[in-house]
DNA sequence: TCTGGGGTCCTAGGACCC
DNA sequence: TCTGGGGTCCTAGGACCC
């Protein structure tokens, strides 16, 4: 028998969690963003199918979705824990499949690891599995390792499965752009451009050496072995572990003053020290991150002297580290993370270097 | 056209030590 | 007086993902 990766991701996820609960919404363009109010400050979460035949998409502004959107859209705010409890019901279902393991990647996805010579099969369990237990549907990717699994998915959405290995990686994806890769985002695309390379075969085809003088002895390598699908196979069913929590708030009006920007830090600082304390595990270090109007992103974090589990120490370094912050400017958006002590880890799992995670 | 909120990981460069 | 090579730790910044 074979080892296989296959990656589940739902459909339209958070679109039809609301369309689940609200019948009435089916067959409408539906578009989760904000607080649900299309004029203000916020991006789109989650468009349906039928909004994004308006060219409507995930983190879109909300003020842009609303030109584009027909009149019988319906905008609806963000309901983190209806998700949550949606989120909970399909992993479960996944788990509960006979000899399979799972890792839980987002919310609305994760990877199955399964040994099996008919991978198609246990997708098309899994996709009704799911929808047996939430009446949500799914697309599965089926893959020889965890990088083609993902992009696989794509390829079989909606409600579908697709195969992706060794041995139909470059007639699938060869002549692709770079930027259809899992973790080439816009800036590397135009670095690796820069270099002549454009397709994914181009990438595959491409000099390692080149790619390590321009990227890292750690990413040039990364992205080379992208080109031709390479990547890690395993999948850790090990719960995930936070290393931080963060909390940030983009004001409807922009900060002006001293005493706005101390108490909207005391306020965040607060609530991220809250999140760790809730894990039962110390604070090591605190970050700031501040948006000048109209956009510019400025971070920077310190150390603390000892780990803490102090809130005042917290909301104290938060404040010390604000105190940088430039007066004379206007403050479009606050942001504090909290960085916590790390339990043992087992440093000998593969990590695949793509940043992020739900 | 106007750009959220919650995360993780990589790299460069400086400080400091031997 | 001007000077090496290597290692580790820390900070700042950047990029990407969902």
């Amino acid at each position: 028998m074979a080892s296989w990766v296959l990656h589940v991701d739902m459909d339209q996820f958070i679109a039809a969690v609301e369309v689940l609960r609200r019948p009435e919404l089916a067959g409408l363009p539906v578009i989760v963003g904000g607080r649900g109010d299309p004029t203000e400050r916020a991006v789109v979460s989650t468009a349906s199918y039928e909004a994004r035949a308006f060219g409507i998409g995930s983190g879109m502004p909300l003020k842009i979705a609303a030109r584009k959107a027909p009149e019988d859209a319906v905008f609806l705010p963000v309901d983190h824990e209806a998700y949550e409890a949606a989120s909970a019901e399909v992993m479960a279902a996944l788990r509960a499949l006979p000899d399979v393991v799972l890792e839980v990647i987002g919310w609305d996805e994760c990877f199955l690891g399964v040994d099996t010579d008919d991978p198609e099969t246990v997708a098309r369990s899994a996709q009704a599995a799911v929808l047996d237990a939430t009446g949500l549907h799914c697309s599965v990717g089926v893959g020889d390792n965890r990088v083609r699994a993902k992009i696989a998915t794509e390829f079989g959405k909606p409600r579908g499965v697709f195969r992706l290995t060794a041995e139909n990686w470059f007639e699938v994806m060869g002549d692709r752009p770079t930027r259809d890769l899992w973790g080439v985002g816009p800036k590397v695309q135009k670095r690796l451009a820069a270099l002549g390379i454009r397709s994914v075969r181009e990438l595959a085809d491409a000099d390692e050496e080149l790619l390590v003088s321009e990227f890292g002895p750690r990413m040039g390598v990364w992205y080379h072995g992208l080109g031709s699908g390479l990547g890690p196979t395993a999948v850790d069913p090990t719960p995930w572990v936070a290393r931080s929590h963060s909390r940030e708030t983009t004001f409807p009006q922009n900060l002006t003053t001293a005493r706005q920007v101390e108490a909207a830090l005391a306020e965040l600082a607060g609530h991220a020290f809250d999140d760790c304390a809730a894990e039962g595990r110390p604070v090591v270090r605190v970050h700031l991150k501040v948006r000048y109007a109209p956009f510019e992103t400025k971070t920077f974090g310190r150390k603390l002297a000892a780990p803490t589990t102090e809130r005042g120490d917290v909301i104290d370094a938060a404040l010390a580290l604000g105190s940088t912050i430039d007066q004379q400017r206007e403050v479009r958006l606050l942001g504090v993370r909290a960085e916590m002590t790390m339990p043992e880890s087992d440093e000998s799992v593969e990590r695949t270097p793509v940043r992020g995670r739900i």
